[in-house]
DNA sequence: TTATATATTTAGCCTCGTCTAATTCTCTCC
DNA sequence: GGAGAGAATTAGACGAGGCTAAATATATAA
């Protein structure tokens, strides 16, 4: 069995690799588990050792083909209990995060199927991300378009929002901007803002364009249909 | 904040205490644990200069009025959890008891009163022991009278099993003998086995006395009326 | 190519929760 | 009231995960 902290460990290694596509970095990690180098250097000696992750001294990690599985099962837990506690238990979007972030960890496979089958085995997390299936497929991640490429008078439809802001969750939630809402691009300025009109409202949201650029979306219409 | 396992040590305490009313011994703690004596002493130091407990060596442990509240707050959870799992999310019986063990633990508060919402706060856990409110008020055990205090041709209503023994667990709910379940008794021996005929069924089931006094039951009508 | 800056690892120590072995306390029984 | 038996505690160690300070490897720049 792993610890709550070696799975956590794996899980940062997994979603930095896939930012960077190369080796994660000690230094890396250890900025991301919030702690010291030399633990960081001691934990993944340990993994290592058990297989999960690839270590050359020096050049950094990968995950193994033992490790991935283990961070697609607990990302499973984590995408299914953010669902689970948004839909059933009336959880605000930004305070999913922490509890999922906890429990992932210490709920059985089998408490995790049962609330998909509760949920009707959804595909994706409150978020857009995609929630692996009981036998760990998971659906490449939307790529493409998002909010930063549009122009000025297209429609869209959000697709998928970065998970890890607390802030900007509430944010957008207050301003009615989660996935499946459409919107309408009503301006991009030079120094980097775009403004959004979520459908069915007159208000208007603006983002700085480095946010805009994190958030996934899909061109339902142009200006000039 | 405390960990999950001075949680259980805690937990253990209150149960242990409750049942002899007597200090704890740390033969006793470490029995029930599962650890050796040493543990157990070196754990209680900690406990009692946090004042969860009063340590006087030697002579066994209690709980202080700080470490009640601690204790009540996860046997809130753990019922809840146990009437979750059972109802919502279609748990056997015996399966609840060691997925309750762990996330009791885990969850937040809020969580616990979330469950407890969707579950309408409900008073007992599916063994029928009393779920203490949010406040942490909990209503006194079910005390009176046992299945082993009943005479043949007695109609009761079983109120209170123990939760502790998933193999006695998995028996009463295959033989129907569940808290509200109606049972009739049939038969009590000298040499110390009663048998019950759940209500509606033709079905004999035999338990040891041992067994049929853990289990709490309210007398509905005598053999005689 | 060498020198310096930066990243990484090693060394050594800490706390938590556990263990075994050795010691000390308490209690009972004569 | 003293002798054992039995229970509890102390002593010292270990693995997990963390830290700081020191040493070393790599990368960059002259």
């Amino acid at each position: 069995m792993l610890s709550a902290i070696m799975e956590d460990y794996l899980k940062a290694i997994y979603y930095l690799q896939d930012e960077t596509d190369e080796r994660v970095r000690t230094s890396t990690l250890a900025e991301h588990m919030d702690v010291e180098q030399p633990s960081v250097t001691s934990m993944v000696k340990k993994l290592a050792e058990r297989d999960f992750i690839h270590y050359k001294p020096y050049k950094g990690v990968v995950l193994t083909d033992t490790g991935i599985p283990v961070v697609l099962e607990i990302i499973r837990h984590h995408r299914l209990l953010e669902r689970y506690l948004t839909e059933r238990l009336e959880y605000d979007w930004a305070e999913v995060h922490d509890e999922a972030d906890r429990l992932e960890h210490h709920i059985s496979n089998q408490f995790a199927d049962r609330i998909a089958a509760q949920l009707g085995n959804p595909a994706v997390d409150p978020h857009g991300d995609p929630i692996p299936t009981a036998d760990l497929d998971v659906s490449p991640p939307q790529s493409g378009e998002t909010l930063a490429d549009q122009q000025v008078g297209d429609k869209v439809r959000i697709e998928r929002v970065p998970d890890n802001d607390p802030d900007l969750l509430r944010y957008l939630s207050e301003h009615g901007i989660t996935p499946k809402t459409v919107v309408e691009i009503v301006e991009t300025t030079s120094f980097g803002m775009v403004t959004l009109d979520p459908d069915g409202t007159d208000e208007r949201v603006a983002l700085p364009e480095e946010v805009a650029r994190s958030i996934i979306a899909q061109t339902l219409t142009g200006a000039s249909n």
